[in-house]
DNA sequence: GGTCAATATTTTAAGCTTAAGATGAAACGC
DNA sequence: GCGTTTCATCTTAAGCTTAAAATATTGACC
């Protein structure tokens, strides 16, 4: 034992430099991908603002749009977001008038939600140029790019929801 | 004219079944995209959840540990999020002992984030866990599948940040 | 030096999303 | 039939995120 004074407190160990090489590639690929994903919807946020809508609204004028009414349940599985979230979405098309709901008589738990002429006028006049604007940004890749990259999604997606319920 | 009733009016034209091949691709694209992107962050707040943090919480922490002290609008570069964003969860993170502000004395704008000991501790506790259940999720795929997801959204997503600025 | 644009941070208001729980309705087992 | 469970929707409270404006500081240009 030294006999000076007190040591300082000990510098912090410094963080892992790698976590082993399957976890550095999981890592990075999820990074890439959270940021890849923001960059483009916020692309595709700019250009829905330019037509009076929020993301959540557009996505739920256009499933109705191209798969007509539905049960609200299914909107939320198909956006994947919870079913509070489709009723306050609802709410605020329905108020302007681009939606209505109806209670189904099967069923009667469950509310399936129509497209109104206005609302189907508003698509049928937009939802071209968002496939445009889309597609200009799909052009940054390869058309086979795009098919590759679509399939691992695609397939990544299931396989985690599939693993998460 | 017939001299009928008056028509009822016409059914509203049925949308597009197709916008154009490539249209098409890039939809499929953005709608595999979003949607892995959702169902892999979901899994990944859940497990964030488990260590009592969200998962932006868990991002700014993150980054320090691995980069050390950053001044806040670089940890909102590197997270693409607002600098009201970072201020938020920086507030929030200070308030329980997990980082410091620390004003820069080269240019008095700057304000850099410091890790508390007790921020890198649970980091340190709890990282290479979450490292282990993202490993989990892209266990999914095969390395050589990750690779080539990795560097199509790395590609894609540095492409669509250079055209939109 | 003085002015003006650019930058970093904070503040504020508004909207999105979720989890958890309530309500009403259907389905199932007995 | 009856109780239990499951399901669809709605409600509420809380947290996340953004855009826009305010503040403070820097750097550049004359």
């Amino acid at each position: 034992m030294k006999r000076s004074k007190p040591a300082p407190p000990a510098p912090p160990p410094p963080p892992p430099r790698s976590y082993g090489p399957a976890a550095d590639r999981a890592l990075k690929l999820w990074v890439a991908l959270a940021r890849c994903a923001a960059s483009v919807g916020r692309a595709s946020a700019r250009d829905i603002q330019g037509y009076g809508l929020t993301q959540a609204q557009f996505a739920v004028l256009e499933v109705l749009y191209h798969k007509g009414p539905l049960p609200l349940c299914e909107i939320g599985e198909k956006l994947l977001v919870t079913s509070g979230n489709i009723t306050y979405v609802a709410d605020q098309l329905e108020r302007v008038g681009y939606l209505r709901r109806e209670r189904s008589p099967d069923d009667r738990r469950v509310v399936r939600a129509h497209l109104r002429p206005k609302g189907r006028a508003l698509m049928a006049r937009t939802f071209p140029r968002h496939a445009a604007r889309i597609e200009g940004l799909a052009g940054a890749l390869a058309a086979g790019e795009q098919a590759a990259l679509a399939r691992l999604l695609k397939k990544w997606g299931k396989l985690v929801r599939a693993a998460a319920g």
